[in-house]
DNA sequence: ACAACCAGTTGCTTATTGCAATCAGATATA
DNA sequence: TATATCTGATTGCAATAAGCAACTGGTTGT
């Protein structure tokens, strides 16, 4: 798969590869919520993507090499979806464009605590999570994939993401 | 103009607002080109954008909030685009992502340069530029638009542009 | 008066998205 | 062994958005 290259701008060529209303939202699922499996993330979408719009991104960006794809030793038709060094380096502008959205546009307390947190940790953070992400993604994507490492920032911030969640269920 | 709200997860959001090919490619022509008016825009992109869908992409992000347009006294039917504080504050985020599409996408030496001196220039210069943004699109932005204020990062930045230019057109 | 310029609009074709239903193979359960 | 469920998708169809060229109604400078 090729992008179309209108013009050899990085914003532009970066919006060729991300420019979608998906992409990146299956990129973050993938990050934050360590959905790996294509159920996980079709099930999972906060906002609903549907299945061939998912399967059409994730062989896009399989091509493209922003995500790998290997197979799930559990099951001979599941495939384990990973970050690659591109995307675990997209953390930063995820990160920023968080913390933009958190300020200008109408952001739900639950869904935005991730990213206030993610703002507060500064470059510190990401670096850390950013080193997390590397082994549960790209060292060992099956051990990964199924919880046997522990990624401390994750842990932190889905914490506090549940913690938004339950507060908000009460109400 | 309404965004549609699939869910309130900021990077959701900010896709829902900037996740298409051409926003964000406007939004930078206005930024570091200073490309004020809809002729401007229309012939001065690199990418080509067509007319119907750059008045869409203007109105639509008028309507967000995102751009300002008011008259142009010099000319009573042309109006000149400004950013808002809000597009004025997505500065680091094409400073990142533009940073980004240098390390991993096939970017032109003449389009790359001012993405890598943004990035070199780190947030002091970031900081510098969005005052100076201010400046020319808010304090004054008719004044701006017909380059009556100089801005000391614009200036840096089209002139290493235009080198790079002259030189690629040389060889 | 007239040519050039201004910000868009219109009509049309093609490409992309979204939705619901469906698929075949693999695995777990009775 | 039969069957139900789970797997990652695919198909068909309708709606939306993008891309292209021609055009509109008005303004400005000569």
């Amino acid at each position: 798969m090729d992008i179309e290259r209108r013009s050899g701008c990085p914003i532009n060529l970066t919006m060729e590869v991300l420019g979608d209303r998906w992409s990146l939202i299956v990129i973050r699922d993938i990050m934050f919520g360590n959905h790996r499996h294509f159920r996980d993330l079709l099930t999972h979408s906060v906002e609903g993507i549907a299945s061939n719009v998912l399967a059409a991104r994730l062989k896009r960006l399989v091509s493209l090499g922003l995500l790998a794809r290997q197979d799930d030793p559990s099951h001979s038709q599941k495939g384990i979806y990973s970050l690659t060094e591109p995307t675990i380096q997209l953390l930063p502008v995820l990160a920023m464009i968080g913390a933009w959205g958190c300020r200008y546009l109408p952001v739900s307390e639950e869904l935005g605590i991730r990213a206030r947190l993610l703002e507060d940790g500064g470059a510190p953070m990401w670096e850390r999570f950013m080193d997390e992400l590397r082994l549960i993604h790209i060292e060992d994507p099956v051990g990964g994939a199924y919880g046997r490492h522990v990624s401390s920032v994750l842990v932190d911030l889905t914490a506090a993401y549940q913690q938004m969640q339950d507060r908000a269920s009460d109400a």
